[in-house]
DNA sequence: GCAAATTAATGATTTATTCAAG
DNA sequence: CTTGAATAAATCATTAATTTGC
């Protein structure tokens, strides 16, 4: 159901970004862009609205999403692998006997 | 993540605090905790080590640091702010007057 | 194939922190 | 001590994916 985002069809109650917006957004996000400032939010809603209707708050909340979920994914992906790790060493890792001699 | 610290491992040379010992301590920083004095450190020091080994000099670090760190934070965003008044293009939209919404 | 029902994503709001100015 | 300003975390709400029965 590819929908167009509201670019043109424009009857929704919330945004919803085109294909071409997110790969906008995307990149710049993995060019270090995670909190613009308020020229670069109008720049860039600028640039977004060549495909659909948007404003910038559209923009500021897409950052602001897209950084706090990046980061809880981050923050899975590390438990997960510690986690790993762990049950791992448990196999690898005998603890010395402490020779205490005898 | 669910490093224990080094508590039972015991094989690391610095201390790394467990995630109970820094949600205490966090707790501890809300509350109002900035420089703790030595009897302040001593105590909290003595509830840190149930979870893992930690001297009083951890503690005395972690909120030189936790306090140190917060300001960089607070100044950056500080900066980006008066970026933005500079400017002054925002208006994204209108603060929410607190609304209910449920 | 197709909608109704259900689940997953994600846009938008609200809440709770922070430091520091007054 | 109180308040201003700006989030980031937590939550709410709506849309898209998908599953399911026919």
């Amino acid at each position: 159901m590819e929908n167009e985002g509201n670019a043109g069809t424009a009857s929704s109650s919330r945004w919803n970004p085109t294909k071409d917006q997110i790969t906008l957004l995307e990149n710049l996000y993995k060019q270090g862009i995670r909190t613009p400032s308020a020229d670069q939010i109008q720049h860039i809603t600028g640039r977004l609205r060549a495909y659909g209707h948007i404003e910038g708050k559209n923009v500021f909340y897409w950052f602001q999403n897209h950084k706090a979920r990046q980061r809880q994914k981050q923050k899975q992906e590390r438990i997960a692998y510690f986690n790993r790790l762990l049950h791992k060493t448990s196999r690898f890792f005998h603890p010395p006997p402490c020779s205490n001699g005898t």
